[in-house]
DNA sequence: AAAGATACGGTGACATAGTCACCAAGGACG
DNA sequence: CGTCCTTGGTGACTATGTCACCGTATCTTT
């Protein structure tokens, strides 16, 4: 990661910072650093453990878990504006865990040491709010992703998934591979759920492609038996 | 629930309370209230907000996600001795939950009204090492039990629940749809892994009664694959 | 440009897990 | 005693995951 010159204006991307008062604002961004890392960079994982609490101004991070059975899933991302304050708190209690942040995109955050980090919360009970509310979003996401992993139907959660990665294109660029690690299961289970999707007129399929002919019927799969 | 008379002991349950000073000790132990519960009550769930952040002192309350297509598993237990904080956080900041919290015994926790755990937490660094742990080990629990419902055989996470439910003891008193639900599988699935158990003589099945006959074979199953 | 190397996707056969519709036995209770 | 409810058993079927293998597209190297 390459250390920049320091910024002032990034905290006002956060929505959940705003209420903080104008010398808690000053804090942070004072004793905080900006940093840059490629896209595809380890941001942490399995054997490196994060020294800072970020704050994710540019890209998004992919947070996802290697099982020791080889297989793969994607727990969920933090996008720009996002704080990773969760994922680096665990890390920072627990050193045996087994997920691991990777950079989807070349990112810039904020870095903020953990003693800063510490008397932010113990001096403004906004800045509470902010980390406790991001605590919490992230493990609603975990119960609902629970009970989609173990009770959701296959074609239904790549439906979903579609959509979600269209985000309102008509294309989605990614392989087979990819869409089975982030639903958790094989690869050939993707590629015969998409054939079948091909076979109801619903998409297109090309090489690392998928062509989305009719996304309101995604919609509906995705949203059926609920 | 029914509020008995004051107690200032308890603190001294907690491990993770006792490097508190005295008068963040003395802060939770007036400001909080004494409650019980008998065993089966809800203690949180849908339509029910905690409105205080309970301490448990006696009794475990096992929380657990009803999925909208009707099927349940057990997301994790409170033990006594441990702190409801996750949960009660992520309900206080939204009231979208779907996991319910059930006494599985009759209970005793001291009630911390949220302005006073706001209050500790800024006042005092360890109750925050004491809250963040928290969050850290309930996180890396949910990452772990997404592993196992994805990844996981089935006959292996039954043997390991067995062994944990058995806990030493050579029976463990439940019934295959209660077993069903720890694991977030169906009861029939259940019902052929135990045969198959039974076929191999490690366990003996009565009604509402699994009896283990080789420990260590059930141990091996369970640390198998991993 | 030719020759590998690698990524991507297709496929059949099979194993495991979940669903559905029942049935039968045990126990509670009138 | 009969009735209801809980518990567990079972067969047939569907859905999902695994394994082994293939062909082709794309990229790299020479």
């Amino acid at each position: 990661m390459i250390n920049t010159a320091p910024e002032t204006a990034w905290i006002e991307r956060f929505a959940g910072l705003s209420r903080l008062s104008k010398e808690t604002k000053e804090t942070l961004v004072s004793r905080s650093t900006i940093i840059e890392a490629p896209a595809q960079s380890l941001i942490f994982g399995p054997g490196k453990s994060p020294e800072n609490m970020l704050f994710l101004l540019d890209g998004t991070v992919r947070v996802q878990q290697v099982s020791d059975t080889g297989r793969e899933i994607v727990l969920y991302r933090i996008h720009a504006g996002e704080s990773c304050v969760l994922t680096t708190a665990c890390l920072l209690a627990f050193e045996d865990y087994s997920a691991e942040g990777i950079a989807e995109t070349p990112i810039k955050a904020a870095a903020v040491p953990r003693a800063v980090f510490d008397d932010l919360v113990a001096q403004s009970q906004s800045f509470r709010n902010f980390v406790f509310a991001a605590f919490a979003k992230r493990i609603t996401g975990l119960f609902q992703m629970i009970d989609e992993v173990a009770f959701q139907r296959i074609d239904m959660r790549l439906a979903q998934k579609l959509v979600e990665l269209s985000d309102g294109a008509d294309t989605v660029a990614t392989t087979h591979q990819k869409l089975s690690v982030e639903l958790g299961t094989a690869r050939e289970v993707i590629s015969r759920q998409l054939q079948e999707f091909q076979r109801r007129g619903w998409i297109n399929q090309s090489r690392g492609r998928v062509d989305i002919l009719e996304p309101e019927s995604l919609v509906r799969l995705a949203e059926s038996s609920a």
